[in-house]
DNA sequence: CTACTTTCTAGACATTGACTATTTTATAGA
DNA sequence: TCTATAAAATAGTCAATGTCTAGAAAGTAG
């Protein structure tokens, strides 16, 4: 078995402080050097677990999934009828985008995708998730194609809001209000309708 | 009257390059001194041009957004039903969102919005003309909060398919039947009666 | 022709990401 | 327990970059 020596267990330490880091000042404001220092080590150290800038930002990308899919899990199972389960998913996905803006833009940067990887998994993971809790994974066929595009709908509306909020271009609470106005909108749409997990 | 000299007109010369730095290696890959090299002037030339590294970026979104505003004026004027049109204008939004991902980034970074400035202005320029082209501006009222909302919703949905493109989750022939499906989708919401610019 | 301003050059500096050789520490095998 | 082996961390180096400064060159206006 392999244990840490010097530093406890540094891998965890630099990927919790550069997540302060990347909170503090954003992607560009994340140095190897910087975060070397504040942990301690030389500024050598992190090749030892991260061999690139690049792969400790993925470890944060995957990170940063996991954590998202857990938040949105909580709300996948509140007992509640349709429109609200619905509610709540849309501002657990929208609030996680908006307090974690930085992360968010590792976690859907088109650099970590361009060749399938870790983080590409735990993307998938993330969205298997939430399609599997949203929507009936029933009768497939000609409502195979609703669904799909039903939960295409869901993930643009989401995304497209957090992005209103993170460039300032609407506040907080108005995103509130958009979450629910898109709710409304997609589970009146025709695409909406028979395909739902729960019809409560 | 100002006229260049050496150069011709050095400042457009490196908006021009820049811009294709960017769709090559994205933002990251846009060096100043590279620029010079390219430009064949010093590496301190551009500095006479643009104090910051970030004004550069900030002289590239405002052009972005003008040029997005153009593409989006045109389809905005198309002559054609309300349903046809505004799926003109929301592939234009996501195609000219597409094609240029990393002017994005750019354009709706929280970086340039911290303080108002020009590039907020350009936004506001960019935003007004879409409120004005496709939302009727007589009625205010109650159907203005209507109003507000049905914008937004056309917001998000657009920022939103043209994220999920970029991360590469989906990919653009389905985003065009997204922005179609999200078109239907707000047409046929509550929200979006009674208060279109056309109600052909 | 002479100030004056703008544009550009050239040199310097600190910071950074990456690479390498080397030492230190831990783990496992005989 | 002693020893080979692998992992983890150090320290030094390198090229590249953004920013700043002083000064030269080019154009403009009085």
């Amino acid at each position: 078995m392999r244990r840490p020596f010097h530093h406890g267990n540094l891998r965890a330490v630099l990927l919790d402080q550069a997540e302060v880091m990347l909170r503090a000042g954003g992607v560009d404001g994340l140095s190897l050097r910087e975060l070397a220092r504040q942990a301690g080590v030389s500024h050598g150290a992190p090749r030892s677990h991260f061999i690139d800038r690049q792969a400790l930002l993925d470890a944060l990308a995957v990170q940063g999934f996991e954590r998202m899919a857990e938040k949105i899990g909580v709300a996948l199972h509140v007992p509640a009828p349709v429109r609200e389960r619905f509610r709540l998913v849309g501002r657990a996905y929208v609030d996680f985008a908006v307090d974690n803006a930085a992360l968010m833009e590792l976690m859907f940067a088109a650099k970590s995708n361009e060749v399938p990887g870790p983080v590409t998994d735990a993307a998938v993971r993330l969205f298997t998730l939430l399609d599997d809790g949203l929507v009936a994974n029933s009768n497939a066929g000609a409502g195979g194609q609703h669904r799909e595009r039903f939960k295409l709908l869901f993930a643009a509306a989401m995304q497209g809001t957090a992005a209103l909020i993170t460039s300032r271009r609407i506040t907080r609470e108005q995103g509130e209000v958009l979450v629910d106005d898109a709710m409304d909108a997609l589970l009146a749409s025709q695409l909406g309708t028979g395909i739902l997990a729960d019809e409560r």
